[in-house]
DNA sequence: ATAACAATTGAACAATCAATCATGCGAGGT
DNA sequence: ACCTCGCATGATTGATTGTTCAATTGTTAT
């Protein structure tokens, strides 16, 4: 904490003030830093980017992913708990895949973003 | 690690086929999750969200967000890493902005993600 | 030169996190 | 009833992470 501004107010002070004028609430940024944070794992991207193409059950995604259906299971939980991802049982098996198209805009907004850095 | 495919694979094995087609490299995952994991903080969703609206110095972004210099500092290093941000020196200070609308869009695809969920 | 200021950086520490292991639960199949 | 299979969950552990503190760099002003 402990901040002093700099001193150069005078130029700065519109900007500043155009910024706190638009600022969100605390608790719409710790949404959105929650959201991206489910994002933000090697394993997690894969598996919502795999369910962008398809619904899996949580075998088949441990397949393809190469990883046990522990690990899967506990990521999907956290992605369950973002909504990231919706889920139906049939029988033994439980299939997930993506809770809406938001979620596969922003995997290929992502993307974008990337390849232009390569 | 240590995973077998459940053995229902006769109903399974058109989705995993689709899935393992569509895959991406690892490389491409890993900087993806990168990317994700540098929005995936409130302090710098906080930043980015900030420099969406203005280019800001490090003294008035840590006025703005209530933090120390040294506190915004760190974290603009990895934004910086991630390609998020750039800068401009002027005399004493530093000028941080986006480094291109990929980041805004992220944010305001994020933003409208969450505010279906409330 | 000296001082003041903006910013960066490294070390340290607490907090959070992801995979593993073991166990528990529920739905089928025999 | 029993067993097996698919999945979820709690505990543990090694690794990563965010902030603070202290020190440093580089720029400007006196």
């Amino acid at each position: 904490m402990s901040n002093v501004a700099c001193s150069y107010t005078e130029k700065h002070s519109e900007n500043v003030r155009k910024a706190e004028e638009g600022m969100l609430s605390e608790r719409e940024f710790l949404f959105l830093a929650e959201l991206f944070k489910a994002l933000g794992d090697y394993t997690r991207v894969r598996i919502l980017y795999v369910l962008s193409i398809n619904e899996l059950c949580v075998c088949a995604l441990a397949e393809v992913l190469g990883m046990s259906q522990s690990a899967i299971s506990h990521q999907l939980r956290l992605l369950r708990a973002a909504k990231l991802v919706r889920y139906r049982k049939d029988g033994k098996n439980v299939y997930y895949a993506l809770d809406d198209d938001h979620v596969r805009n922003l995997v290929s907004q992502g993307l974008e973003h990337i390849r232009e850095e390569i």
